[in-house]
DNA sequence: AATTTCACCGATAGTACTATCGGTGAAAAA
DNA sequence: TTTTTCACCGATAGTACTATCGGTGAAATT
């Protein structure tokens, strides 16, 4: 049907594509373990051997992958944090700054499994991926919680913030597992308990910058 | 020194035992495809093909680890229980609740990690043991919900029981395993943020209660 | 004392995977 | 047109692991 007048290095980006994605499939499907070139390879229509004209070895193709993965988590972030700028109305921005990051996740579910699970796995070699993406969300959170004017002065404050923003990150993820497994069919009441969750946190850090402050201006 | 007058199922027993250590101290440093018959047997002082005379094979290992596992986490909840029911007191019992679980976790931080690991990974033998952990932790916070007054009658209702318990124990896992490596030095730190997220759930089912209650044109 | 049992051993067949090598034909360059 | 390049191929060496087998000696049984 298609002809296919392609130039050599459109041919070869083609296939290096076609790797990707079956890695990528494969990857979700099987694990790191089951991850195997004779599988990428054959999933993609080419012959195991010729996957090491496209990766130095199966360690490179980790690497791409989670640079990969690395480079869709910082796009989706970017556009929530934008998205979420859009909504000035305080009840409603805080909804949304849950409701982007799980849609952020449910566009792209095999990211999240694969680095939840290279997190604890000693042997993966994604924790790199994995630690970016727990920073990423720390960030998001924590500059969420500074434009609610909460600061963190001492080393106390601010280790409680990342406990905060590493609970409600763990919440979250839990959440929209959840929802991609069918469990929570309506993302926006997993935003809604989110939004319960943090509120508690928030509650929780007033008390006691009010307690500590002696007599806060409001 | 110590003489070892044993008897033959004495010493095989003891044999079983050396293996199932080892076979959970790599389980835990190198993941579930670093836990190979070889390595096991070597720090277990025996022969690999010895191995075999404990167990029929590789998958039936897991298999032990799996309810060795369990019978750890179940005897472990069951005195959480059993010690939470000793503080009448609301507001500390409120925080026992978190504290058990958590100390429980930094017991034996090894069989949080490895179900981590096995509950997003496709090609694990240990998602049982992972499924009953998590189904375990929901029963106790389900039950501690009810303590409360929150029962859980509609659908809806029980959906969101549940998303809060998901969520609550996805957070108490991160903060355990922040504190195991060292970022939150202080439990009561941990049971603190904890609590505070869960007023914030239980606000949430009091308000909506309430305005359900309210709004009904029955 | 004679016999049986069995936990453990070394050797090895079988399996699955990684990575390399020389060959091929079509695209690209000369 | 002639030559060079190179993406892809099949074959295969090398590696790591699983699981089985026959042998051994000391404990257990008779």
């Amino acid at each position: 049907m298609t002809s296919t007048p392609l130039t050599r290095s459109e041919a070869k980006s083609q296939t290096r594509r076609k790797l990707i994605r079956a890695a990528l499939a494969i990857l979700d499907a099987e694990g790191e373990a089951g991850l195997t070139t004779v599988k990428v390879a054959k999933a993609a229509g080419i012959a195991q051997s010729s996957f090491y004209v496209h990766f130095k070895d199966r360690q490179e193709l980790l690497r791409v992958l989670a640079e990969e993965g690395g480079a869709r988590l910082r796009t989706a972030m970017r556009e929530a944090r934008r998205q979420a700028r859009e909504h000035p109305d305080d009840l409603e921005r805080h909804r949304e700054t849950f409701r982007i990051p799980l849609e952020a996740i449910c566009r792209h579910p095999e990211l999240l499994r694969i680095q939840l699970r290279a997190r604890h796995d000693p042997s993966s070699s994604l924790q790199e991926f994995a630690a970016e993406r727990a920073a990423a969300y720390r960030e998001h959170h924590a500059a969420d919680l500074a434009a609610l004017g909460y600061t963190a002065d001492d080393e106390r404050d601010r280790r409680r913030l990342e406990m905060i923003a590493d609970g409600i990150n763990a919440a979250t993820n839990a959440l929209a597992i959840g929802h991609v497994e069918g469990r929570y069919p309506d993302l926006d009441e997993c935003a809604d308990i989110l939004v319960a969750l943090s509120r508690g946190a928030l509650r929780l850090l007033r008390a006691t910058s009010t307690r500590s402050e002696e007599g806060d201006p409001h």
